[in-house]
This record gives structure tokens, sequence and C-alpha cells, in this order.
DNA sequence: CTGTTAGCGCATTCAA
DNA sequence: TTGAATGCGCTAACAG
């Protein structure tokens, strides 16, 4: 019994089996021709030896890729991850990439995690979001030369982005509310920058650093511009209900509010129920995303449908498209209307007045 | 105007500033005694050339580690992800990994994702949940000498692993139910096995593959050795509304239910409203994780709370000294029983007969 | 404190 | 078809 040697590599093997080392290798990468016989022999070898495929690590210096590719998601992974926004997102990409046989590294904005960020080995990244780091993050890659797709922003500095087509989803989603009668609507945004004050004035936006955000309340304005905005810190049931109890617990309450997330939007829903705001009576309520809230509210939710999954597989695509040398274009993806049930007419409302 | 060289390197960057590479590479690694002076030249030379830090690629062929630590979780990312005990999971693993300078690879046990799990380049892994699949992964692992570590599972071929001690609790929980007087009792069970069929009996826990499930089940009937079980598919609301109403929509439902996971529990509760027994007057409920399920019911679920992140941060934790070359012990964590308002005294429900 | 040297394990030339 | 030789970019000895 021949003791175990430290560590069988592929010249171990080729030495065991008789061959020369390229031999073995295109035996375990099963490119080259080789003749049965050899390869029988190589593979016996590595079985004999506990050699189990080239190892990664070597690969990837010597290829130049480590079949790696980063998806960054802001903040923690588990606030990341409770927006099943970012988790069909994440889904999508790993389905496209883990068929094209490339990993996927999960990367966040955390400033205890840069060390990871800038040391990781990559060959690509999915940039998610628009948090303040996002450029910072953006100009490392850069630096780094690591092909970069941007989702959920606009493009940037080269780097090309997945992202639905906010301006036309929120425009039409505010001109639904338009039609149906209402004139006194008010906004809940997502986080437009890292500022905690609600209140949000034509200033503000103009420094917004969210682009979605900021895309969505643009839109918004351009249907009601004299339409009250204030901004949630997350996109959350609690932060909807929070904003959404400042917006509807006033003497002359707006008829209708747009939230800039179903999770937003449910969390409004709460604050109405609160306040005895019948909806979509006295209050209509829309939302965006089109996730399934069957089971934190009953009431189908009036909102837009956003492919979520499908944004993750196109950066997925495109990233991979980079990495062959091409230079994909941005991709604008369209969100579908759900009609729900929380938006009526606003005349209802008008007759309690 | 210098035209802009291949790809700097770190020899380059040496040569450039007029010393040698392993100055420079000291300078990169922060570590060795270098003089200011010396330092600057090198670090002006690499800002010079747009080189930003060693190749993570080579460094890792060079230390036989790549920074990177696979955590696999089962199906898909998006399956895995709507529970919010995976996630947690995670979180607390990329929270601990992040800190100590290591990357997370999400990896997933899906077939059309082999070729991934196989070519890799990782350190060490994270296994969880107890699949079909796992045996097989855990071998491939160990062929590979990754040092890894298990999650839901018990310890296995020398790998270490790290869970909730599910006996105690869920014994805890059973015992909880029948000193409020409950005799007729029934279970949900997490999935066991492959086998869609819902029905349970001794031999098929003998035969489960699925650790966490069949140690509650265990548990239960230790308690109750007559309780009827019927196993989930999954871990959703939805599942635990379908065998809900299997097991309450008979003619002497059981007066209380013990769900495997607080989402079935909250599926179970709707089948009750469904069948208009009300809870906990004429059927308890009791759930197990301890997630935030206010979203979904407004009933506290009478539950045990696992710590779920920590259950990430300790198997990140011995996976670290697993690559320190210890051989870390497995974890048992302890639940803690979280009251709640879904279970009562029997005699309400026995009064109804 | 700094320079020289020798591989890490592999994929790919180029010859035979 | 197969074999020998080269270097991917870096770090860690060691010697100055």
């Amino acid at each position: 019994m021949t003791e175990s040697r430290q560590h069988p590599t592929l010249a171990t093997v080729a030495r065991a089996a008789g061959v020369a080392v390229s031999t073995a290798s295109l035996v375990f990468a099963g490119k080259g021709p080789v003749s049965a016989a050899t390869k029988q022999k190589v593979l016996d070898a590595a079985t004999e030896l506990g050699f189990h495929g080239p190892d990664p690590r070597a690969r990837s210096l010597r290829n130049g890729r480590s079949g790696v590719v980063g998806v960054v998601v802001q903040t923690s992974v588990i606030s990341a991850f409770r927006d099943p926004v970012n988790v069909g997102m994440v889904d999508g990409a790993a389905e496209v990439l883990g068929e094209a046989g490339a990993g996927v590294l999960l990367l966040t904005d955390a400033p205890h995690a840069r060390r990871v960020f800038e040391d990781a080995p990559m060959d690509a990244a999915v940039l998610t979001g628009c948090s303040p780091w996002a450029t910072e993050l953006l100009g490392s890659l850069r630096r780094r030369r690591v092909p970069t797709v941007l989702v959920g922003s606009r493009p940037r500095r080269g780097s090309p982005a997945v992202d639905v087509d906010n301006p036309a989803a929120s425009r039409e989603l505010a001109q639904h509310l338009y039609r149906l009668g209402h004139r006194r609507a008010a906004t809940v945004t997502l986080a437009l920058d890292t500022d905690d004050a609600p209140a949000v004035d034509a200033d503000r936006l103009a420094a917004a650093t969210a682009d979605t955000a900021a895309e969505r309340l643009q839109a918004f304005w351009d249907v009601f511009p004299n339409g009250r905005a204030l901004a949630a810190t997350d996109s959350t049931v609690e932060e909807g209900e929070r904003i959404g109890r400042m917006l509807l617990d006033v003497p002359e309450p707006p008829t209708a509010v747009v939230a800039q997330s179903d999770l937003l939007a449910v969390g409004v829903l709460r604050a109405a129920d609160a306040l005895g705001l019948a909806v979509p009576d006295r209050l209509s309520v829309t939302g965006f995303d089109g996730i399934d809230t069957s089971a934190l509210d009953p009431r189908p939710l009036t909102t837009m449908r956003q492919p979520m999954q499908q944004k993750g597989r196109d950066a997925a695509s495109a990233v991979l498209r980079m990495l062959d040398g091409a230079r994909p274009r941005s991709v604008l993806l369209d969100c579908e209307f759900v009609p729900g049930a929380t938006a009526a007419p606003a005349d209802c409302a008008a007759q309690h007045h």
C-alpha cells in the first residue's frame, strides 16, 4: 500500500499513467484527440491517485478566467433578500450563469466587506441598485477592468444597464389614477438618497442618487405636479405604513397614493386601515413590482408587474457577452399593468367630502 | 501620452519603480518592513500604470487559497430564499466570512449547475439542508478535499454539523401541547424525502433522508405515539394550507396541529379559518423557526425560535477554523420557546364535543 | 530593509 | 496522436 501523496496533480497523474502532462490535460478538458486506450490509462491513474480534475485555481491563472461572476447587492444579504425583487433578480442571474458554467459570488456594498469586494476573483460583475456606494464600487471595478453590468440604474461610464422602463410604467400608473378622476394624489418613494428625512421637493429630486426612485417620482410629478412626495428609507411594509400614516393622517388626505413598491403599498393599505380609510372606496393605492402580496394582504394590489427574474437573466447574458468581448447594449424591459382592486374612481372619495 | 500597456503586473510596476518585485509585493500586501520612500515610489508607479493590486487569480494559485467559501442551498436560489430561515443563515455566514475577508460563492444543488459546483474555486464549503443530493455533493467535496460544514443535518463522514437541537425543541413543543391537555394531535412535517405522498408511517420515517424533518417527527411521536403525520413537499404557506385541510377536514379533527415550520403553521391557520375552526379555542397550532409572521397572520404564533443567523455564523466560523487546520466540533444550538397565542388548553376544544 | 530565485498547477504552443 | 518546454502573476524563501 503506497503512502498517500501530498496532493495529486495533473503532472503526478501523467507520470503515473506514463503519458505527457499535456495528454492528461486534454483528457480532463475532453478536448483534443486522445486515443481511447491512453484516455483510459489516464483516468485509471487518476482514480488510483484520488485525483478528481484539474485545480480551478491553477486553471484560472492559466486561462485568465476564474469562471466566477460577482453579483453585488445593497447592504446586507438579509435586508436585500427581504425584498422579492432582489431575490428574483439574483435567481434569474444565477440560472443563466449556472447554465453557462459560471459561479455566482455574492457580494454586498457593506463597508466591512470591502476587502472581499476588492480581492475577490471575478471575471465580471452585476452591480444592482444605486446606493451611494454604487458609483464608488463601479469605479473600483472599472479600474480592475472587470466588465460590469448595472441593474436598476442608468448606464454609466460605459457599463450597460438592464432595467425596466420606469418612466413609462410609472406614468401609466399615475395616468390610470388621473383618468379615474383623482386630482389629489400623493406618493411614497423608495430611498432617493442617504437622507432620512421624508419630505421631498424638486431640489432633493434633482440631487437624488437613486435612479429608480427619481425616475418614478418624476413620472408621478409629470401627472400630478402638486402631489405630495415622501421618501421611505427602505422598501418594506413597515416603512410603507409609517410614511402612509404621515400622508393620510391629515385633515384633507389625498384620494390616491402611489407607492413605489408593492411592499410600501401594503404598508399604505395598513395605514389606511388604521385610519379607517376604506380602500378603494375612499382611497386608491397603487404599488410597483407585481410580487405576490396575497400573503400580506387579501386585496389584490393595483400595480405594475416588473420582470424581476428577466432582469437577472438579461444582466447575466449581457455579462456573458462582455466576457466574449462584445459590448452589449443596455436593456429596457417593459412592465405589465395589473388592474388589481385597490384603485377605483375618485367619485366615491369625493362623495364623502 | 504613453500607450496603455497590455496589462500592468506587479513585475511591470516594480520595474517602473526601480525596485524588486518582492518589494512591490510587500507594499501591496502591507506586510513586510518597507521604507516609506520605496513604498511611495511603488505606489506612484502603480498609479501611473493603472495597476490596482495583485491579480487574485495568481494569488490564489500561489497561496493555494482563493478566499472563497461555497455556500450550497437547495434547489433554486428563489425557492431557497423564499424561506427566511435560509436567508438568515446565508446572511449570518456572509457576515462572518466577509469580516474574515472571504467571499461567498452561492451554489445550488440543481443538476444543471453541477458543472459550476465541480469547477468552482473554493477553499471550503457550507452545505445546507439534506436533500437527496446532499450526500452526493458531500462526496464530491470530500474527494476534492474541500473542508465542509453541514447545516441542518447530522454530522457525516467527518464533516461537522451546525444545527439546532431539533429533538429537544420539538419535544418541548409537543409536551407543551400535551400539558395543555391535548391528546388528539397531528403534525405537518417538512419534506422527508423525494416522495410527494403526504402519508407518513414509521417505515417512511425510518427511511427518511431529511434529518431535520425526521428528528422533529420522531420527537412528536415520542409524545403523541398515535398522532397522524402528513408530509409537506415544501416549507410554504400554501403547502401548510393544503396539508392542513387534509388534517382538519375530517369528522374528528385533532385538537392540536404541530407544524414543522412557521410558514407551514400559517398555512394551517388558514385551513382552520376556512373550515371555521377557531384558533386557539378549538384548535391549537404550533410552528417552528420563530420568523416574523405578523405580516402573514395577526395571531402571534406559538413556536420555537431558532437562531437562524447564528447557524450561519457558527457554520462560517467552523469553516474558517477548518481552513486553519482545526477540526471543529459539531454545534448544537438551543431554541427558545415562544408562547404566542395559537395554543391553548384542550378543554375548550373538548367542550365542543 | 531590499534583490534574486524558484515554483504554485495548469494549458498551450511547437516538434516529433 | 503524443511529448517537452514555456510562462500565466504572484509570494515566500533566502541571501545580501
